[in-house]
RNA sequence: GCCCCGUUCGUCUAGCCUGGUCUAGGACACCUCUCUUUCAAGGAGGAAACAGGGGUUCAAAUCCCCUACGGGGUACCA
């Protein structure tokens, strides 16, 4: 049988690294038995759309490799797949299972189920539910004369509730979890259709799923407790089910719950994996891919954090992932969230990725730096000195950027103290020599250097620093030989030069 | 509060289903050494965990129960 599976997210802001993580499983499963992949908007409450969202989710996913088959973007056999498009449906059915003695209407104001919940509180009662015990005194139609219901319905709004049947210990099997079972004594009357005429997430997933042959619903832990209340409605529909699974949740690096959508910036590493600018607040949220993740080292790392591969390899492709994943390795407890560990899952994805790729990536974010034009022949020579040298793009161009920032004299003076004053005044004869060397590249420039040294008594420690700060500015960096190898002839001597002027001769006054 | 789910190194986890091979394995981070002009990378090594208590058993990280702790849910939100 081949297998269907959704992601369906709801478009009330952007997606965060969690929900990525769940379209990341569903995904690799549809892909790995040669399924089909939907998505599914779920904006059925209209009070919490946020404009950009659904765009912003689609880029998101398609940026980390993450495609579909069908979805609002695409199309497909049972479109359209947003749910506030499909509105008629779910009242239907809803309506159905009334007819059917699993559902009925309700009329309390919003007023009247607060006033309801302070009663049975104030009676000793914790978190009063609509339930089999509290229904009997509300306005329904289990109520209700026959014609004052018939008479209401005509009249005013109203909401169409479950019917929770009494003592039923309902049990379903979890992927993940195993056997889980609730008594529906603990179950409330959850509201199925509200009174806007838009289904509850509850129905809507419920119709949605089946409707679109669903064969695994794979989604986050917060969803296990309403579960029961699923199974109920496929029974009550008379349909057959998914299987489920349970995905432990993301926590919070500090453990203090699971990670969320508010947490954007604020945990010093992106929760989002693309910039997203709030557009109630402007205010702007950075994501992985500014912050210089490369789409499969944000996603193999995510594919980490709560499965684990029958070997020990933890480094994947996507088409890997796709293979090795499955739901029986997926552990049961939520995970916290360790962004050293994602760079260096991210680094080791960055010395894979063959040097042509990288530079392209590196170029664009080369420019919009501002630092001086470059060709990608040219970076490209830096990239192969850059890529062991950092896990995010950035780092990259921050360990090679001296090659085009010449450094600025007078050093500070941590660094200037570092000067050898020995080789500075022997500087200038070096120059001379340096000047004439045939052929240049860093296997003679080395050579030069160390006979130099050699002769002057001098050990590389005492002259490699120096004429690093001198031609970089900086301590510490790639093999100098290949540095002044391409910086070049004229570029190397003109450093020089520079750095002589502020450092090699005293000035008479 | 009530319900559900969970609990192995600091973190992610292997092992648990199918008790003995576990003096509990790997990875990140950390420490030491090594290579190197330096940093990074690499190589070698180190420190570091079965939440607690009861059972069952010849034998329990593994099975059962209780407790504690953590998380989730408890909306006309998803």
């Amino acid at each position: 049988m081949k297998v269907v599976l959704r992601f369906a997210p709801s478009p009330t802001g952007p997606l965060h690294i969690g929900g990525v993580r769940t379209a990341l499983y569903n995904y690799l499963l549809a892909r790995k038995y040669g399924g089909i992949f939907i998505l599914r908007i779920e904006d059925t409450d209209q009070t919490r759309f946020v404009p950009g969202a659904e765009e912003y989710i689609i880029e998101s996913l398609s940026w980390c490799g993450i495609t579909f088959d069908y979805g609002p973007h695409i199309g497909g056999p049972h479109a359209p797949y947003r749910q506030s498009e499909r509105k008629a449906i779910y009242a239907e059915y809803a309506h159905l299972l009334v007819e059917r003695g699993w559902a009925y209407y309700a009329f309390d104001t919003e007023e009247e189920l607060e006033e309801m919940r302070r009663r049975f509180e104030a009676a000793g009662m914790s978190a009063p539910q609509y339930n089999a015990i509290t229904r009997s005194y509300m306005k329904n139609s289990l109520t209700l004369p026959p014609e004052e219901v018939q008479e209401r319905l005509r009249s005013q709004p109203y909401v169409i509730r479950f019917l929770v049947p009494r003592g039923r210990e309902v049990r379903f099997y979890d992927e993940i979890r195993g056997w889980v079972s609730v008594h529906t004594k603990e179950m409330d009357d959850k509201v199925l259709l509200k009174s806007d005429g838009m289904p509850t997430y509850h129905l809507a997933n419920v119709v949605d799923d089946h409707l679109m042959g669903i064969t695994h619903v794979i989604r986050g832990e917060e969803w296990l407790p309403s579960t029961p209340l699923h199974v109920l409605l496929y029974e009550g529909f008379g349909w057959e089910m998914p299987k489920f699974a349970h995905l432990p949740l993301l926590l919070r690096p500090d453990g203090g719950g699971k990670l969320s959508k508010r947490d954007g910036d604020q945990l010093g590493f992106p929760v989002f994996p693309l910039r997203w600018r709030d557009p109630f607040t402007g205010e702007v949220s950075e994501g992985y891919r500014e912050r210089g993740f490369l789409p499969e080292g944000l996603t193999n790392y995510l594919a980490l954090l709560g499965w684990h591969p029958a070997e020990e390899r933890e480094i994947f492709t996507m088409e890997e992932l796709i293979q090795a994943f499955s739901l029986e390795r997926v552990s049961k407890s939520g995970a916290r969230f360790d962004f050293e560990k994602a760079r260096w899952v991210n680094q080791q994805h960055i010395r894979k990725l063959p040097l042509e790729r990288l530079t392209a990536l590196v170029h664009p974010l080369w420019m919009a730096r501002g630092l001086p034009s470059i060709s990608e022949v040219q970076l490209m020579q830096l990239m192969a000195l850059a890529r062991e040298r950092g896990a995010l793009l950035p780092e990259l161009i921050e360990a090679v950027r001296f090659f085009y920032e010449a450094p600025t004299f007078p050093l500070p003076p941590e660094k200037e103290s570092k000067l050898n004053p020995n080789l500075v005044e022997k500087l200038p004869q070096w120059m001379d020599h340096l000047w004439a060397l045939e052929p240049w590249n860093a296997a003679s420039i080395e050579a030069f250097i160390k006979s130099q040294a050699k002769s002057e008594k001098m050990t590389l420690s005492q002259v490699l620093p120096a004429l690093r700060l001198a031609l970089t500015g900086e301590e510490m960096g790639p093999s100098l030989y290949v540095i002044i190898e391409l910086l070049g002839r004229v570029e190397t001597r003109r450093r020089l030069e520079r750095f002589l002027a502020e450092y090699g001769v005293r000035r008479e006054v």
